[in-house]
DNA sequence: TCTCCGTTGTACCGATAGGTACAAATTAGA
DNA sequence: TCTAATTTGTACCTATCGGTACAACGGAGA
């Protein structure tokens, strides 16, 4: 048995660090605080430090969610897939009181040091969930204005949640938006079909 | 002929640094770059130090919808109040270029502490739009979901934009909410009606 | 058991953080 | 013009920032 703490433990709680402070207010005290660990092993996980963390959280981040949501938004049956978005979203975010890290990174300052990161994030979602949808037989067009709703509403929802402190909003809104989703019951957007 | 740095000159300046690097990224040396004021200038100006002034650029980016948009809402002819607000929405945030600064303090640490700004912002314009939405003869409850969703779908729409650097995301976003509080096109919306 | 290498704690670095003290400069009012 | 209050620049404070150096520790393989 290897020792406790190799990098990929640590990683999610420096994550939440980052995601409760931001870039600039996570200051190594609170990361060494948070883990448990000293500098000295803090700077031999991360030979780049701070910067380097940060890269190491939103590499994290991005494999989760493509590992999670995005492949599966892809490669699996569409219906299962976006059910299964729709819970891994909830139970992330923990209703609301999470925050997306990506989300946060993309508002202020930080955005310029990993924008490559940060962009790619919300367009492999956007793609793979319009991706999903046309596979559904949705018109590619429709399909690619709702993928980008979709993803648009979460992050909306994730900041009303938090400004209002009000976990309901984010649920309600994910409801709402499960429904743009299911249009089987209104009939409102598909146009065209492919299949049988 | 007074000074030409007082307070209320000062505090947009300020206002660019707190959006630009957040609450723990604008330092005071950034904000006396920005400001081309002194620290002795600007802890005369705010006593409070760096706290102060946050809270001051707080209140002036609410007061400042408040008069721009929020009072329009509730006082003025819904339709024309409603049009500003998109005008005002677009030029505000510079088609997306330019981040809001509460929800950006809404997403890290900083919210705790201007927990209170920070919300009355938001619910503030919610209940506002509600309320033009209301006089026009929309359903409450609709017009209570809605105007969710508009101010939900601004926040996402300057979050993926900038994320993605696609200042189009924004304008097309807004668009799209626009038409969505304009339903006489497709009459989706309202159930119920008042008036004439 | 000894050795070796991955891991860790400690001490330390210069730079900058936010903040204070206060005297000099500037201004407005009489 | 003289005075009193406002406004400003400068120097300085301590705490903490991100980062480095390095010796001590630890367990696994020989």
């Amino acid at each position: 048995m290897r020792t406790l703490n190799e990098r990929p433990d640590v990683i999610p709680l420096v994550a939440e660090v980052f995601r409760e402070f931001g870039y600039e207010g996570a200051s190594l005290s609170r990361i060494t605080e948070k883990t448990g660990l000293g500098k000295g092993s803090l700077y031999h996980f991360f030979p780049g430090g701070k910067e380097d963390m940060a890269k190491a959280v939103l590499d994290e981040v991005g494999a989760w969610f493509e590992r999670e949501v995005f492949a599966p938004l892809r490669d699996d049956a569409p219906e299962a897939a976006i059910t299964r978005m729709w819970d891994t979203v909830i139970s992330y975010f923990r209703s609301g009181r999470r925050i997306c890290l990506v989300g946060a990174f993309a508002l202020d300052g930080t955005r310029d040091r990993f924008a490559d990161a940060i962009s790619r994030y919300f367009v492999r979602w956007i793609a793979s969930l319009r991706d999903a949808l046309v596979r559904l037989g949705w018109d590619p067009a429709d399909a690619n204005q709702s993928a980008e709703e979709v993803v648009l509403g979460i992050q909306g929802a994730l900041v009303l949640a938090r400004a209002t402190n009000d976990e309901s909003l984010f649920v309600r809104t994910i409801d709402r938006l499960r429904l743009r989703l299911e249009p089987r019951k209104g009939a409102q957007r598909p146009r065209a079909r492919r299949g049988a």
